[in-house]
DNA sequence: TTATATACGACAAATATTGTCGTAGATTGT
DNA sequence: ACAATCTACGACAATATTTGTCGTATATAA
């Protein structure tokens, strides 16, 4: 319950990592794999998943892989999350509405409410205050 | 990612109801799960586990069932979440300390203060706030 | 042309959540 | 006393989600 999934936190790892490198400088999903005990393959759809937004910059071939493609600061962790999951909400039926329940639902409004305090609080942490 | 349990839903649910009835009015489980189209028996687990913690009351034999016992606006959404799911942590190294990485993880840190601020947010916010 | 990297979909395994069932104890009314 | 109806609770089954793996294609450097 109310849990980051394993995803976002090698994604973090990873960006935290690249942050520390030199302007240019590249590493691979392997490298990264083998420097925090992290499985490759999941680790590299993650960067996958981030390269294809144009978060981090993919370079193929040989001594080929990533490194960071925006300031951290200027992107809402809010933001960073769905990249990697998909849209966020506390409940389901925040964005699916395939419940039946929808009008008698005696506890949307206030859910509602919490899900949009969670909302805020991402939207005003940016990804630098974790990867700094 | 960042759900809300179908187990804490029930609960706000119920605990949504109870407050609405008067002074010394019970109401069953069996009631509760047909009026809101909810399994009987989760309902009823989660429902003896707030009675275990005395948040509400249980009256048992025919006519019996379940009272508020507390004033919601006395109970933080984090202690009543947690009477129902246990520890509440954004990642599971906040508690259980299993992980290898720890000395090496390079996101502790920040995803401790992340932890901080949703609980911090959820101290702040009574049962209260769901149910009136 | 070979080695090494990313890209990506399909699939498998593991875990967590959700839901069900059986049984026991309490209480009420007959 | 006994049947009906409720809570209490543990064991189990079903389902959903998450996590991890594999195979294959494409790009590129040496």
């Amino acid at each position: 319950m109310l849990k980051i999934s394993r995803k976002v936190e090698y994604a973090l790892i990873a960006l935290r990592h690249l942050q520390g490198l030199d302007e240019r400088e590249l590493v691979s999903a392997k490298e990264l794999a083998k420097a925090y005990g992290v499985p490759k393959e999941l680790l590299a759809k993650v960067l996958q998943r981030l390269a294809k937004k144009n978060i981090i910059d993919a370079v193929k071939g040989p001594h080929g892989g990533y490194r960071l493609a925006i300031d951290p600061e200027s992107m809402k962790l809010t933001e960073f999350f769905e990249v990697i999951e998909g849209p966020m909400g506390i409940m389901d039926c925040y964005f699916d509405s395939g419940c039946e329940q929808m009008d008698g639902c005696i506890i949307r409004t206030p859910i509602n409410r919490i899900n949009d305090s969670i909302r805020t609080m991402f939207n005003n942490m940016t990804l630098a205050e974790v990867t700094h």
